[in-house]
RNA sequence: GGGCACGUGGCGGAAUCGGUAGACGCGCUGGAUUUAGGUUCCAGUGGGGCGACCCAUCUGAGUUCGAGUCUCAGCGUGCCCACCA
């Protein structure tokens, strides 16, 4: 056989591989199977139109994943699914006037055809897309159960209005005062709403983050600082001749002495009470409100000074007795908290900006332990430290001074610990018509009804118009009028959707009972595979997704539909970005590298090993196309090696080591062992570098291309054994490629479906090693010893290295540090 | 402004425990094969020096027999949060 006919056709190969292992169903997963069992799960994706190489990221990790832990005797379910309702159908609707539907369908379609190209090895009999009625019949009827249990609620409040996509959104979607879609600056309205009450969760979801200790570290702090808690005391304050308290939340009741104001946000009840008896202040208090009502929330908070009017009015503070006055301003928020701040300026930056701006009084209640601190202050003075000032207080460290007050305002009635969240309820509700229908009946005589089970799925009637004007469900009266199921009576539908990642916050459960059309799924069933081990997906989604699955989990363990652990993720695994031209590669930035050309010109199997090899998983990578080139050569080289080899390979079994005859036999079959070694081990540790193993599988051809120009290499038993061997080693990582050799060797069955081999400590053993020699911890000569040799004999060797005997002449030996197998450094003075 | 992470050749990166810095790949240089180009194979490739050697992991201190790795300070980059009382 000439050269030129030993090429690899990749295209031919891969493509025949992926029909057959479909035909096979060779990644086909069964419950019943007695191993034990691995969930492999990479985020639900949103079917936008056309998969990167960015994507073939994410997919070739929980691929590699998926079948290492296969090989390795585990029962593993690895599903594929689409998160298919959203902004972007609803869009290309209104702009191409497609059917939002067909729209997704096809990019479906497009997307699954692509992830099949790449040989990823899903179990595409638990595919399902989100806008399923089969699926988001089950989001309804978690809602309903929820609303049963007052988790769903509708409510009117302050919420984010994006005026460009026509909806309200979830603080979790709004970045920088952005809509987090189109990046329209945020508008507040005040709209009667549907919320989850996710922070009913907020301690179970911090307590949970310390248990999972497979999560970056990263993620689990970004969690905790947004569900924000905080300690504190809230007290109230009486108005002077007003019939009025004031509440406020302070983490700082140590500096209650120096209050020399309250704000309120002008939402605040207490404010209408008291311009009833203010009317020289009304006027002015309501200008200043109104100029900040049609404001954004990026506005109020990031754009603008600190500022106010003040009410005319004085609360009382309940330790002093001091009267302070009492101002509405833009800087206290009327959602977090209870809307009001005790001032103080002395030791809070903000209330000494807007004390300096409004020529607010600045009492020092607090000094540092060295009572250095003079007044006046040039800057609020924030840190902890010694009451002054303070009445019975004075004196005080400011810690046992918080308690000591805390006590003191709940034996007079005043005031209690408080924990505080950052957080708000999660805002589900869209005005929006591609999602989830929110399965709710408005009577005028029965109030919000639930539509019974049997009536489920509400459908998304297919006679609304969708034109960007408006709510297109609202302006749908098919839809909207209907009977009350209660009475009877006529009676509206809500007409919102639920917010999309209500979609994603189960699915990975309905992946487990995909069919089942009498439950979400069978809680047996689900309970057996849960958790997820891992989870593999980017960092984008710390606050939003990952937050809500882990609410929405707690739930179904609570409501007793799964059993088990209530954290859904073990571990979780963020994934990098890529890097394309030196920017972030994405459709918008219009720097995609495409799935189709890239398979097409290079092969699948080199296209996952360079996502593999160019950077460890959790880093960003830099696609170049050259770079690329190497593991196309790589692959050529595999083939070269062991094409012609497979015939006789078959015969040299696996299961024990083979005859070697000299170093370069041993050589070789240690690169393979260290190879298995590298693999196995960054599964186990769940580091998953196989960039460090795919480097091994280089070593590993390198020294095979190198045995086979010795000759007699053919008939080698150690290069045979390497080549028997290397179709499993490869398996994970250039699949097709290994089916393709292992059936060569006249293997009837798939090489996934074989085990791992364990590495071999006997062939990872060297029989002899380098021992570094240091004087004084330089480097001074290398010795080439038998393992195990001895600090003695060691130190007599190093002795006659001449290099070593310069540097310690005319000294003392002070000291010997010996490490076996590795180091001795001579200490000399 | 706050928090977290990171800083190693021309480039991507390796060094999992404090113990040979730069594995492996890309690129580059030279050679063999080839009519030529490409492919493939071989050798070389951090800097300095003829040399035994010296210098080198952002900068500066420190701990240690020994520091890319640990500590402190600074500089730079990235990400997240950002009037949260």
């Amino acid at each position: 056989m000439s050269e030129e006919q030993n090429v690899y056709d990749y295209r031919a190969v891969e493509r025949a591989w992926q029909e057959r292992w479909e035909r096979d169903g060779v990644y086909a997963t069964r419950d019943d199977d007695p191993r034990e069992k691995y969930y492999v799960l990479e985020m639900l994706p949103y079917p936008s139109g056309d998969l990167h190489v960015g994507h073939a990221k994410n997919y070739t990790l929980g691929d590699a994943l998926a079948r290492m832990m296969r090989m390795r005797g585990y029962n593993v379910v690895h599903p594929m699914g689409w998160d298919a309702f959203g902004l972007p159908a609803e869009n290309a609707a209104i702009q191409r006037k497609i059917d939002p539907e067909t729209w997704t369908r096809s990019n479906i379609a497009n997307m699954e055809r692509q992830i099949r190209l790449m040989g990823t090895g899903y179990d595409w009999s638990r595919e399902f897309a989100t806008c399923d009625p089969e699926y988001y019949r089950w989001n309804q009827w978690f809602f309903l159960r929820m609303f049963e249990q007052g988790l769903a609620y509708k409510r009117e409040a302050p919420v984010n209005w994006c005026p460009v996509d026509q909806t309200v959104l979830a603080n979790e979607q709004v970045e920088n005062g952005k809509c987090w879609r189109c990046g329209a600056v945020v508008e507040r309205r005040n709209l009667a709403q549907w919320f989850f009450k996710i922070t009913d969760y907020a301690d179970r979801l911090l307590a949970g983050l310390d248990r999972l200790e497979g999560w970056p570290e990263r993620i689990k702090t970004m969690q905790r600082n947004w569900i924000g808690r905080s300690e504190g005391v809230t007290f109230s304050l009486d108005v002077e001749n007003v019939d009025a308290t004031i509440d406020v939340f302070t983490t700082r009741v140590d500096t209650v002495f120096g209050v020399t104001f309250v704000a309120v946000a002008p939402e605040h009840p207490a404010v209408a009470k008291i311009l009833a008896k203010m009317p020289k202040a009304a006027r002015r208090v309501e200008e200043f409100a109104a100029s900040l009502r049609t404001k954004s929330e990026l506005e109020r908070t990031q754009l603008m000074e600190k500022t106010g009017v003040p009410t005319g009015a004085y609360a009382i503070n309940p330790f002093s007795r001091e009267r302070v006055p009492i101002w509405v301003t833009n800087y206290v928020l009327a959602e977090y908290g209870t809307g009001a701040v005790m001032g103080v300026p002395a030791h809070d930056e903000r209330d000494f900006e807007f004390a300096q701006k409004h020529g607010l009084p600045i009492a020092q209640v607090i000094t540092d332990l060295e009572e250095t601190l003079q007044a006046p202050l040039a800057e609020a003075y924030v840190e902890d430290g010694k009451l002054i000032a303070s009445g019975e207080y004075t004196g005080m460290k400011s810690g046992p001074a918080r308690r000591a007050l805390a006590s003191r305002l709940e034996a007079m009635g005043r005031g209690k610990t408080t924990i505080n969240f950052r957080f708000r309820d999660w805002l589900i509700s869209r005005q929006r018509y591609w999602g989830t229908p929110i399965p709710i009946v408005s009577c005028e005589t029965c109030g919000l009804v639930g539509v019974p089970d049997d009536q489920l799925p509400v459908l998304l009637p297919k006679t609304a118009q969708i034109t960007g004007q408006g709510s297109p469900l609202a302006n749908d009266p098919a839809f909207v009028n209907t009977t009350c199921p209660k009475c009877g009576g006529p009676a509206k539908r809500d007409p919102d959707t639920m917010d999309t990642f209500v979609d994603s916050s189960w699915y990975f459960v309905r992946y487990l009972d995909p069919k089942n059309d009498e439950a979400p799924f069978d809680k047996a069933i689900a309970s057996s595979w849960m958790p997820v081990d891992q989870y593999i997906g980017g960092a984008e989604h710390a606050v939003m997704h990952l937050l809500y699955a882990r609410f929405f989990y707690m739930f179904l363990v609570d409501q007793g539909y799964v059993e088990g652990d209530d954290e859904p993720f073990t571990r979780l695994f963020n994934q990098g970005t890529l890097i394309y031209q030196g920017e972030k590669m994405s459709k918008s930035r219009g720097n995609v590298v495409g799935i189709d050309q890239t398979v097409e010109n290079y092969g699948v199997d080199a296209m996952r090993l360079f996502l593999l090899k160019a950077a460890p998983p959790e880093d960003t990578l830099d696609w170049t196309d050259e770079g690329i080139v190497g593991r196309v050569r790589f692959v050529s080289r595999v083939w070269r090696a062991c094409e012609p080899l497979t015939a006789q390979a078959r015969a040299v079994p696996l299961d024990r080591l083979p005859e070697m005859r000299g170093e370069t036999q041993r050589a070789l079959v240690r690169a393979l062992h260290v190879a298995l070694e590298s693999g196995k081990s960054e599964t186990e540790t769940r580091r998953l570098h196989y960039n460090v193993t795919t480097a091994k599988l280089d070593e590993l051809i390198n020294g095979l291309t190198a045995a086979l120009r010795e000759p007699g290499a053919q008939d080698d038993p150690a290069v045979l054994y390497v080549v028997h061997a290397l179709p499993l080693v490869l398996a994970p990582f250039a699949p097709h490629l290994a089916d393709e050799l292992w059936s060569k060797m006249g293997y009837a069955t798939s090489v996934h479906l074989e085990r791992w081999l364990e590495p071999d400590p006997a062939a990872l053993a060297v029989d002899e090693i380098t021992l570094v020699v240091q004087v004084n911890g330089k480097l001074r000569a290398r010795i080439t010893a038998a393992p195990g040799i001895g600090e003695e004999a060691a130190f007599a060797l190093a002795l006659q290295e001449p290099n070593v005997t310069t540097q310690i002449d005319g000294k003392q030996v002070r000291k010997r540090i010996f490490v076996p197998d590795k180091l001795l450094n001579i200490v000399a003075a």
